[in-house]
DNA sequence: CCACCTTCTGACTGATCGGTCATTTTTTGG
DNA sequence: CCAAAAAATGACCGATCAGTCAGAAGGTGG
């Protein structure tokens, strides 16, 4: 057997590539036809492999493809969400936060397409009757907000917010995010000559403020120092 | 023959009923489940006839219910146009142009769900390669435009808006209203305790102030008065 | 009440597409 | 170079669903 490189075979290597392959094919017609309208011919043929290949790598075939995109897209925000409140201190909580908030929207600005699809196949998903599917996004959602929590966790015991279960205001943080997102969503047209890219800094920071200066035991003056 | 009653038979108003049952309970349908999810027979099921009879109002099959609601779209946007426009001159054109846009909010958030799948569906649509379904949308969108050009122009010769050809600056307002729209999209999720309701009012003068004030002949002192 | 005509209907058909699997192709280890 | 294992493949199958149509139901006018 070949020697292990970063842990992993050059097969296991391989076979994460081509899987890879195979979810960015999905995850680019799911975006161009929705979920429904992306034959598993197409994605076969885009990710350069046999429709019955696609089955080594997901035996549970298309639905199994939709969630791994799910777990992908939760991945990265759990990556997202250590690597805002990755704490070098050398900013104040509040603009952590907004930092925070302002790469979640750049997040769903990435993804507009592919997101909006999401959301509507998740509700789809989510209220059907089939209890390991509903099971699948109550765990993937309090991954999420585990994650979260931790640094709410450090923030609270530093003084920065008012004492609370700090799972109660990862909710509250994540639901104005989503709301608001919802509320402002662009289009990624793909387009250079469409509207200014991304001007969310500053929503970011308004809504920053928002659900801060409830929650924060400070009051804003005291805070600007 | 029975006597005509505003100019239609028992028998035509009957039909036209029972189309417009059948289109309701598709754009519903299409709103719940998208185009392809809604199939024919719930939408039949819906309005409450069999399949077949579908086919007695709309030869077309689904492309032709899903035409018949872009009609009803288009048909409602030319409407709200002109109403917004009935000018009564209490109110100054910038005023009017606001309520304009903010009509124009309205009645994209009343419908948002249907009108995310139908822009989902037009973009199918209108990059086939079938001509009579592109002319089709070219022709709706002329007419939609003719319509706003009108009272642009009349703003034009009472001296509220520079000289051009008024097409082009109905274009503009409409990329305008629909490129803030698609970043603004709210979410109808139905349920009373979301976010507050349409706070579009101040959306739509800051739109409006925009698009304007690069547009209008005069300075903003000056409408000041 | 009947004859005719319109409207309605759901069983049927053909096409599409998700999923399977026997066969072919490639890789591996000796 | 070979045999055996692994991976890839696309023809095939069954389910679903848009669209059809022969016949039923209902209404109309005489």
């Amino acid at each position: 057997m070949n020697p292990i490189e970063n842990g992993l075979s050059r097969r296991e290597r391989e076979r994460l590539d081509r899987q890879a392959a195979m979810l960015n094919a999905a995850k680019d017609l799911f975006a161009e036809k929705g979920y429904a309208g992306a034959t598993l011919e197409e994605i076969a043929a885009r990710a350069e492999f046999g429709k019955g290949t696609l089955y080594n790598y997901f035996p549970g075939g298309k639905e199994e493809i939709l969630l791994a995109i799910f777990d992908q897209l939760y991945d990265g925000l759990c990556e997202l969400i250590e690597d805002s409140f990755q704490n070098d201190s050398r900013e104040s909580f509040r603009d952590t936060v907004e930092t925070f908030v302002a790469n979640c929207f750049q997040f769903f600005y990435e993804r507009f397409n592919l997101f909006m699809i999401l959301v509507k196949e998740a509700e789809q998903l989510i209220f059907s009757d089939d209890a390991d599917r509903v099971a699948y996004f109550v765990r993937q959602q309090n991954r999420v907000l585990k994650t979260l929590a931790a640094p709410l966790r450090l923030a609270m015991n530093r003084g920065d917010l008012r004492e609370m279960p700090p799972e109660l205001f990862a909710n509250m943080l994540l639901v104005n995010i989503k709301g608001y997102q919802m509320r402002h969503c662009p289009r990624n047209l793909s387009k250079p000559n469409e509207l200014p890219q991304t001007p969310t800094r500053e929503q970011a920071a308004f809504l920053t403020d928002l659900v801060l200066y409830g929650a924060s035991s400070k009051h804003p003056v005291e805070v600007a120092k």
